[in-house]
Parts: structure tokens; C-alpha cells; sequence
DNA sequence: AAGTGGTCTAGACCACTTT
DNA sequence: AAGTGGTCTAGACCACTTC
């Protein structure tokens, strides 16, 4: 989508490809000499999330206002709002009117149910209870390597754990995250976090996730699983394989769950 | 989100609120008298909407250009581009630079697997070939008929079959289809169909499926699904439970699908 | 050449929040 | 009163498609 026309983002970026005129029209023209082109607010969102990726306004925080960010750009506040506009569609940024536009940030009401899809089947309160059962150091299996993007035999952290729901077993996960980004995460900072994990990811580790993958399957509960969750050898439970990307599509979590879906259902809206 | 500022819309919809100096600045103010205020592109994108949901415009056709909509609606380019961005990002129509801007269709490869999320777990040939069990009208039950926003005991459509992909039985599907809509849908019309269901039910019964709200489970395949899918009884099924609406959000299809995901999955991304 | 959507600007005013 | 995002306008020019 963009290939590399700006070079620095600090202080002030200033050439950017197609600036005309300040004055007259506006528009893109100019095509210096060959490279690949890109709209100017496409350019502008590509350094906001530079910026946001490179921790300089951290989740929760203000970014700068409009007026701010064109006249550092020196481009119109239209084409900044633009910008931002698309972010905001994407949920990295929150607009709040009246008071500026802030980093996405995952300890809120609203980004907790887009990346936890189990609904009961009647009323609405989750009371989730975690259970933290294993958490480890060991070397990456190719087949998670390759998902993280990581070698072969680098070094992950696995995660085990049971979450219930109004104490009935419901989830159980398992978790393999790249090692040289979540240095330092230990059972004890799990469990005593509270709140969502992803909260804790962005807070402590600075890995803020913006989308994921998942893969859906029905499978059979063998002996061990089930005993965990409580239900009956065979029982049908419903896999869900995530991959989590942060931002510039980077893959920084492999998840795999078993979800007992009697009480609970997986809820996906296609639009 | 919009309550009735707008009474007719034909040849000339004048009377938006908020109609400021036409030369001036412009914005929302005036507030004539007392009644709930929407901007005026929240306006123009539910007249468009109108349109679409009248027929006025089918699908696949071209609607007017933005110039001439701004003209019919006296109101700025600016404002009934903003609609349209909207529009399209919610998959109602569909921009083509330098050609137009169309209704959207079913008939499409892009809108295919928008509503068929079950992907091959290697390769990405889809050979889907039907197989229609049975299509009957009988009367609504009453969670039917609360999902379709029917009267118990009213005419609906039912259909069941079977989806093969590559000659393997993989989708076991029911649907219940209001019968004052799709009257007149038999089993020939929909076996010598080709395409996706959902072009059929747009060009001959006029009904266009934008959104739908789905809960999967994983359940146990009973005797007779079993021999349907031509798997082991008490097998693993994906269940999908979909609800479709049309526009102003009218549901007009329930569904219900086995899923056999040996070697398929279903497919979410969650952003 | 003419028409369409796509980008950009400059300026006005609005609604909302904080000082 | 000042600052923020939100709406609206008017006009320019661009990229793409068709005639």
C-alpha cells in the first residue's frame, strides 16, 4: 500500500511525496521522478502508527490534536482528519469529542467483548474466574514458529489455563508467545493481574494486539481435556485457533482453545 | 440513529433540517422548532437508503453519480460522499473510480465468502455442488417465527440439503424463509440455480441479504445427520446458527448448519 | 473531451469539554 | 473563553473510464 516515500517522522517530517501548492488546489501531482505513490493521508496514517508503534504516545494516552498533527505534517486538517479517521475505523485510536483522540487501549468495557466471543446463552454477566495451571519456558515447535514469524527452537513462554464462568469450567487455553517480547512473564504476574490479559500485555510488555486470526473447528474431548473442564469423555467442544497480530501486522500470540459451548456460545457478526 | 425528519423523498426531498445559508459556512443550527437532529449526511445516506430498500435502484446497477445526487438533495458533493463512504463501508454499494458507484450484489466473487466462512484447510478451490433434500411450506414455530419477526402459525418456507465440497458431504443446512417473501421458491427453481442461494433470492424475490448474526457450537452428530454427512454418529459438528437481514434490518432467513471441519475450518477475523 | 470517483485545501460554524 | 473533534461548503485538481 505505501512503499517508504518518507524517510524520517520526528520533529519535522517534512517532505512528503505530492505537495502542491500551499495555496491553489491541492491534489497530487508532481511525481518527482518514479517512485510509487500513495495519497497524502495515507502517508500521514502511516507515521501516526509509526508513532504509536514506537510506544511515543502510549494506549490510554492523548495523541495530539488535529490542528497539532497538520500543522507538523504541514498539510491541511482535512487530510490529517482523514488519517484518522481510518485508524479510528481500525480501533487504534478512540475519538472523544470535545476533549482530543487517544491510543486504543484494552483495560475498557468495549475492547474486552471484540476479543472474547463466548456469550452465555441467557443473561449477560460474565464473571470470569482464571485458573493459571502451567506456565513455562520452552523452545518453539516449527509449526508455532512459523506462525510467530520466530525460528525454530527460539524461545516461547506456553501458557496453560482453565477460565470458568459463574464458577462452571469453560476455556481451556493454551498460549505460546515469543520469548524476546514477554521476557519476564510469570505465573505469579498472571494470576495475580487483574483484568484481561491483553491489559497486561500492553501495560507491561508494550504489545498492544489491534487484530487476530482465528480458525474454527468442532473436535472430541479426550481424557485429559476433559477432566479438566468437567465434562464427559467425546464431548464436543469447539477449537478456536487465534493468531494475534500488534501493530504492522506483526504475529505476537498463538492461542489455542477448547470452549465448552452447552451454556455458551461463540458469537460472530458477518457484515 | 434518525427518526422521521424526512417525509417523501422523490424528484425533490427538500425539507432537511439543518439547511444552513447555502453561500455561508453551513453546519446544523437553525433547529426550527424541537425535533431529534441528525446530521444532514445521517439524512441523505437513509434517503439513499430508501432507495436501495424501494428497488428504485437494483442490484448490480449503477446509482446516480455524487454530483447529481448533491444537486436532487441541494446539498455539497462533500456531504453525499460522506453518505456514500458510509454506505460502502457497511457493503450496500460499491465505488468504481471513473465508472460509477453500484448497488451491491450478490452475484459477485467478492461477496461470495463473505457469507460462507468455511475455508479448505489446504488449497482454496471451492467446488461446491448442492444437493436440495427437501423444500416445504409449513407453518412457524414460535422461536422461528420470534426470529423472523412472524406470528407463530405463519407461512414460511423450508428447506433443507446438502452442500459437497470437492464430492465430500460437508454442510448440512436448514433454512426457514418467510413465505409471504420467497412465495413462489420451489425445489427446481432452486436446484437448477447456479451461483450462491443469496443471488437467487436477490434477483427473483427482490430481497438483498447485507448482514447476519451467527452462534456456533460444537455439538454431536445424532444417527440421522450422521448418514446425511456420511461421518461416525456422535461426531464432532460445527452447528451454525445464522439470522439474515435485509435492509432496515428486517431478518428474513434463519439458518441452521452442520459443519463437518476435519478438513475445513471456519474462518473469523476479528479486528 | 467529458464524466466519474478520489484527494486536498481553506474556511466557517457546531457540539462538547475543560479552564 | 479556549480548545477539541464533528459537520458542511466551495472549489481545485487528479486518476480512471468511456466516448
Amino acid at each position: 500500500m505505501f512503499c517508504g516515500e518518507i524517510t524520517h517522522m520526528s520533529s519535522v517530517p517534512s517532505h512528503l511525496i505530492n505537495q502542491g501548492a500551499p495555496t491553489s488546489g491541492a491534489g497530487a501531482s508532481v511525481s518527482v521522478g518514479s517512485p510509487t505513490f500513495s495519497p497524502l493521508y495515507q502517508q500521514i496514517k502511516a507515521l501516526i502508527t509509526q508513532s504509536l508503534q514506537s510506544g511515543e504516545w502510549k494506549p490510554g494516552e492523548l495523541i495530539p490534536s488535529e490542528v497539532e498533527l497538520a500543522a507538523r505534517f504541514k498539510v491541511s486538517q482535512g487530510t490529517v482528519r482523514k488519517a484518522i479517521d481510518e485508524l479510528s475505523a481500525e480501533n487504534l485510536v478512540v475519538r472523544r469529542q470535545g476533549k482530543g483522540t487517544f491510543v486504543a487501549t484494552h483495560d475498557e468495557e468495549r475492547a474486552h467483548f471484540r476479543f472474547l466471543r463466548l456469550m452465555p446463552d441467557v443473561g449477560d454477566a460474565h464473571h470470569p474466574d482464571n485458573k493459571v495451571i502451567e506456565v513455562k519456558r520452552l523452545r518453539a515447535a516449527a509449526d508455532v514458529a512459523r506462525l510467530l514469524d520466530i525460528k525454530s527452537g527460539d524461545s516461547v513462554i506456553f501458557i496453560k489455563r482453565v477460565q470458568s464462568f459463574d464458577g462452571v469450567p469453560t476455556i481451556l487455553e493454551e498460549l505460546w508467545l515469543p520469548g524476546h517480547i514477554f521476557k519476564g512473564l510469570t505465573a505469579e504476574r498472571l494470576i495475580e493481574y487483574k483484568g484481561p490479559m491483553y491489559g497486561l500485555f500492553e501495560s507491561e510488555f508494550g504489545t498492544h494486539m489491534i487484530r487476530a486470526q482465528e480458525k474454527l473447528r468442532a473436535v472430541s474431548a479426550d481424557d485429559v481435556v476433559a477432566e479438566l473442564l468437567v465434562v464427559a469423555p467425546h464431548s464436543p467442544l469447539l477449537s478456536v485457533e487465534r493468531v494475534s497480530f500488534t501493530y504492522g501486522d506483526r504475529p505476537v500470540e498463538v492461542r489455542r482453545g477448547l470452549y465448552v459451548t452447552d451454556r455458551h456460545h461463540y458469537r460472530n457478526d458477518v457484515s
